[in-house]
DNA sequence: TGCCCCCTGCAG
DNA sequence: CTGCAGGGGGCA
């Protein structure tokens, strides 16, 4: 099998927006009533004794839901906020309180004594942390994130301003970069640069206004379109009921077999570390 | 700005 | 058994 075949999907925009419709879904405005945490390591910022989260958390009221790029944020009824991010294998499940526990769970929170929300992560790379307003106006990640690609405010314009910033490196790996994009991950990186016709290793400053408006047309209608399907299409599953996605990638994952376009063999590079699949044919 | 590292399953 | 995959933080 290639390297980057679809053996599992990486949890980005689309995959953790289906993750926060199931958990709005699901808990919205109900209560926590106790929590666990078994991979301790997972738990970062200021509040990193179990215990403490347990005696916070314990009654609050989950006011909303959101996302920002790839990390999900509860807001609480305190004022708090509780961070949730999935890194490369991290998945969300809410099941009956009673169901036995899966494996690599990392997390659980009781909800209302009858349901329990479940962070399983088999890397435990993933993180939860419990900030305050402050601490979340601070978060490092956060703070720098770009544009929210669907939002208004993701212009082609200011594709072009922040892609400008990074006028060096090829337009793959800013393309990654959080303060770019928010939530564009590997295999939307890919996508998108396919459908706009673009090389992954062109640099960022290189490109035309007209290919930062097919750039910015492509990462929009690639997103919104993974997320109608419910994410990628894997093995594994996306949202909180434990079903798979139905979005099926052009060229993510399909390195080695024809482009659907044109029927040319798609190639493989690595790219700062990265698998990166593109058509030699249609990209230029 | 680019490389290492965190971790585990699976291909070879 | 070895090596590789990868988001993003940390460090040179």
């Amino acid at each position: 099998m290639e390297l980057g075949d679809l053996r599992f999907r990486v949890p980005e925009l689309p995959e953790v927006e289906t993750v926060r419709i199931g958990l709005e879904n699901s808990l919205l405005g109900r209560k926590i009533t106790q929590t666990r945490i078994l991979i301790t390591k997972m738990l970062k910022g200021s509040v990193t004794d179990p215990a403490e989260l347990d005696r916070i958390l314990s009654g609050e009221r989950i006011m909303r839901i959101n996302r920002r790029g790839k990390y999900l944020i509860f807001d609480l009824e305190s004022g708090y906020h509780l961070l949730f991010h999935l890194k490369m294998r991290g998945h969300i499940v809410v099941v009956p309180l009673k169901e036995p526990d899966g494996k690599y769970l990392s997390m659980g929170l009781t909800i209302d004594n009858s349901l329990e929300m479940r962070f399983h992560d088999m890397w435990t790379w993933g993180e939860i942390r419990l900030v305050n307003n402050t601490e979340l106006l601070n978060h490092p990640g956060l703070s720098e994130m770009g544009e929210e690609p669907l939002s208004d405010n993701f212009t082609w314009e200011s594709l072009k301003r922040s892609l400008s910033r990074r006028s060096k490196t090829a337009v793959k790996t800013a393309l990654l970069d959080q303060a770019v994009v928010a939530g564009v991950g590997n295999i939307y990186a890919d996508e998108s640069l396919f459908r706009s016709g673009i090389m992954p290793t062109r640099s960022a400053g290189s490109l035309t206004d007209d290919e930062c408006y097919r750039l910015h047309k492509s990462i929009k209608e690639v997103l919104q379109n993974a997320i109608n399907y419910g994410g990628t299409e894997s093995d594994d599953f996306i949202d909180t009921s434990g079903n798979a996605g139905n979005y099926r990638p052009l060229v993510y994952g399909r390195s080695g077999k024809s482009c659907t376009i044109c029927g040319n063999i798609l190639q493989r590079i690595k790219m700062g570390g990265r698998g990166t699949v593109y058509c030699a044919q249609c990209q230029s």
